[in-house]
Order: structure tokens, then C-alpha cells, then sequence
DNA sequence: CGATGTGTTGAGTTCACTCAAACTTAGTGG
DNA sequence: CCACTAAGTTTGAGTGAACTCAACACATCG
């Protein structure tokens, strides 16, 4: 395993790819409203592993910003079971649903050790009616969010179980990637539980289709360990989908 | 088939059912805007069934309202066949998804004789930054089309057949009551293919299931028509949502 | 009144599911 | 330090829900 393999927990965020960046770190605001700006964040606070964000049906005050780790995020079935609506990492935005009658509609939990950025919704509302590129920034954020579950729907509604771990995979290596780390190999921070119940498949046939990856030589998984190969191929299974495409799986 | 069933077609919605109302019918803004809010739509422009308002992959400069009838909108898969990513009944917003980079992520077409109010983005723009309403309407909005996409991976990834027709004709009967129509009867204005790909599932299944619900006494279904017997069962089949959830199927 | 598009029904197949068991790793306490 | 437990993962066998392929029925319309 070579030099930029990681872990994300021990890795933070750089600001500039954070998806509120202009929250904290104005870049594009000018110097009057900086002062402004960094009262924004309550507070950038540790999470621990298994530690709830957000619980489904509760007030939700906030949203969050993911800085370091992982965070999934997830909505209680009927029948007892979960469906992963999302997992979150470091720069990706946790609770826009929850924006219109600031109660959350899922639970969110960090998958390990993480931080994440507090941003109170009352400040938020504020802040973004004096700051017009907060409030671009904003509705940018929410519209590539829409953008992804139109895709996450295409490939809950129409994609076979090697397409949809595919998909996965190649979503997380290109998001790897975009923060500086290696896109052919990884650690998974989610169990087998978990991408199932993202990718709406069984446990079992998450395992079963990561073996077959492995036998045909595309990647090597060691549990939570993934070595991706044939880069090409992966997007090919996955079913080649365009750039604009890729960020399917955030959020 | 008493009073108040229609066909959409027929009917105009009231602009205080209108997802951006704000933009032309100000309730919450003073008069001094009036006149700017007025400008704001373009047009309220009919479109024939089969029309398309929005194509995959253009760029995309409005964002549309429904006034009267139904569009769908649908992304293309790999594999030649569609998506249909939501059904859009008056009052409900069209492009959300591009306001990102401008450019249309899925295809809009009309289902039947419709009407809509075209918004240029530009303009929109500009509005919003003079008006606080409109600009916190537009966020509402947005988080409540993320909301509903949340609502459709449960669907998707986790619920059979049955419970994803259900669900689908329950959410369609909530929404029609919402607009002042029948909840119980009233006309399909998309074809059993549409509804498999918005589901899904083979048209052969929707058909069966449709078949399955009649025998059932659930309902009564004679191609297009729709008359629900048991609302309380169809709710329970659709696995009860809560009020929030049956926004589903929207946008 | 055929023609065409749309919807329904039937037969057989398959992919992913469920149930069950074995195995692996990590954590705990003697 | 090792036995023991619990949680997570993998593998196998059999089943079933939804799919595909194919034929038929029924509207709508020129």
C-alpha cells in the first residue's frame, strides 16, 4: 500500500473544499463582512464513532459541514430496517432537508472518528440575507444535492447489484480523489451492512459481488481494504456515467 | 364519477398552490416590489402533450412552474431505457437540478395539454437578491425537493411491487386533494410505462399489481380511471407514511 | 375498418433474496 | 496471554418476486 492510502479520520478537510467554504474561510466576500463570517460556526466539534448528529423525527437547529471522517445518514423503515440515504465525506453537507421545517427526516451517525462544523440555521439565515455569495453558494449546494438523488435514483430503480457496487465504488474513489488522496486504493469506514442498505441490496450479495470483483481481477478486497485495479472497467460497470454524474453517492 | 373529478388539463392551479408563488402573486412582499415581481415570469406559456420543455444535457436558463396539466421528467440510462425521475403535477417546480451549472440533467416533457410559467434564471437571480421572501421561499422549496428524493430511495431500495404502487397512487391521491380535486377518483395522465420507470419495475408488474389491487376491491382501475375503495388500506400498503413522507412523487 | 399504440395476461426464467452455517476479527475478562 | 464472546463477513443451498418473452385484448384514430 503506497504513500497516500488513508484513512480519512486522520485527515482534515482542506477549506477550500468544503461546501459551505464561504462560511468560514471568505474567499470571494470582502474583508468587512469577515468578522461576520466566522461567527458563523457554533463551534468545530469532535464526533465519536457510533455518536448521533442528528436523529430522525427530533428539531433540527443546524446543519453540518463534515471536516474529517465519515458520517452516514440514515431513515428508519417500517419494518425495522434502515435505508442509507448517505454517506458524508469531509467537505459534504449534512441536514438540507431538514432546512424547510427544521426537523430532521434522518438520523445521522459518524462511522468513526470525525469532526464536523456546526452551522446554527437562525445564524445561517442571518448571515446568507447580508452575504449574496453565501446565499449563491447555498442554493448551488442544494441544487447539485437534488442533481445527485436523481441519480442515486437511476441507480436504485434500474441498476443490477454489480452496477450499483460499481457505482459505489468508483463514487468514492473519484471523491477520494477530489481530496488529495489515492482513488485506487482505500479504506471503507462503512460495514457490509451499510453499503447494502445504501445500494437497497442484501448483505449477502454486497459480499458475494465484492468476491467476484476480486476472482475477476478487477479490485482486491481485504474487509474494509480495497485495492481498485482496472479503473476503466470499474467505470464501465458502473455504467459509464458522465462527469457531471460522478458525485452520485454524497450527501 | 361525482363532482370534483377532472382531468388536470382542465383545471388552471391557484397561484397560492404555486411552489414559487412569491414571484407573481407577492402576498408576503410590500407593494413597492410588486411591479419587479410581475416582471419575473417570462411567460406563462401552454405546451402541447409531448412537448418538451427541457432536454437533457442543453443548457438550461429557466427554471418552470406548472400552472395546469402534467409533465414528466426522465434521464436516459446506458441502456437505452429512461428513468423518469418525477412526475410534475401544478404548483411543482421543473429544473431545480440544473440551477447548479445551467445545464438540464434530465428531459421535461409535457403528458398532456399543460401550461406553465417559464422563470429565467438570470432574472431569478437578481429578484432574489432584492427580496428576502422569495429567496427563503426558493431554500423551502429546495429542501423539500430533497426531502421527497430521500422519500423515493426508501421507496426504491427497500419496498416491493405492491407497496411501491401504492405508495405511488397514494401520494398522487394527496396531492390532488391538496389542489381541491377528488382524493379518490380521478384520471392517470401517464402511461403504465411511464409509471414502471418512474417505479422502477416492468410495465408487466405494474399492470399485474393494478390487476391484483381491483381483484382485491382495493380499488377500482379501468385503464386511465381510478377509483380507491380503501384509503385507510392503500395508506397502510404504501407502508404509512407520516404526513411529511407523502410529498412523495412530486418534482 | 384495419392500423397502431397501449394495456393485460400467461409461461418460463433469473437475479437477488432468505435461511443457515462457517469463519474471521476485535474486544473482554479471567 | 489466552479463552471466550460478540459482531461482522463470507459462503452455500434453496426459494421467490419480479423479470423477459410472447401472445392477446382493447382503445383510438385516420
Amino acid at each position: 500500500m503506497s504513500g497516500n492510502v488513508v484513512k480519512l479520520a486522520e485527515n482534515v478537510v482542506e477549506c477550500r473544499n468544503c461546501g459551505l467554504r464561504g462560511m468560514c474561510t471568505p474567499a470571494s466576500v470582502n474583508k468587512a463582512t469577515q468578522s461576520l463570517l466566522d461567527n458563523v460556526i457554533r463551534k468545530r466539534r469532535p464526533v465519536a464513532r457510533g455518536e448521533v448528529l442528528m436523529r430522525y423525527g427530533m428539531a433540527q437547529n443546524s446543519i453540518y459541514c463534515v471536516r474529517s471522517g465519515s458520517i452516514k445518514s440514515f431513515a428508519a423503515t417500517d419494518d425495522g430496517h434502515e435505508m442509507v440515504t448517505g454517506f458524508h465525506l469531509p467537505g459534504e453537507l449534512i441536514g438540507l432537508a431538514g432546512i424547510n421545517d427544521r426537523s430532521s427526516n434522518c438520523t445521522a451517525v459518524a462511522l468513526e472518528t470525525s469532526s464536523v462544523c456546526e452551522i446554527p440555521l437562525d445564524r445561517m439565515d442571518e448571515l446568507r440575507r447580508r452575504v449574496p455569495e453565501l446565499q449563491d453558494e447555498l442554493l448551488r449546494m442544494m441544487s447539485l444535492n437534488i442533481l445527485h438523488y436523481q441519480n442515486l435514483m437511476v441507480l436504485l430503480g434500474r441498476k443490477s447489484a454489480e452496477e450499483r457496487l460499481a457505482a459505489f465504488l468508483f463514487s468514492l474513489s473519484n471523491r477520494f480523489k477530489q481530496r488529495g488522496f489515492s482513488a485506487s486504493e482505500f479504506y471503507l469506514s462503512m460495514s457490509r451492512t451499510d453499503i447494502a442498505n445504501f445500494l437497497g441490496l442484501a448483505v449477502e450479495t454486497v459480499s458475494r459481488v465484492f468476491t467476484r470483483f476480486d476472482e475477476d481481477g478487477l479490485l482486491t478486497v481485504q474487509r474494509k481494504y480495497i485495492h481498485i485495479h482496472d479503473m476503466t472497467k470499474l467505470r464501465m460497470l458502473a455504467g459509464n456515467p458522465t462527469p457531471r454524474q460522478q458525485l452520485m453517492a454524497q450527501s
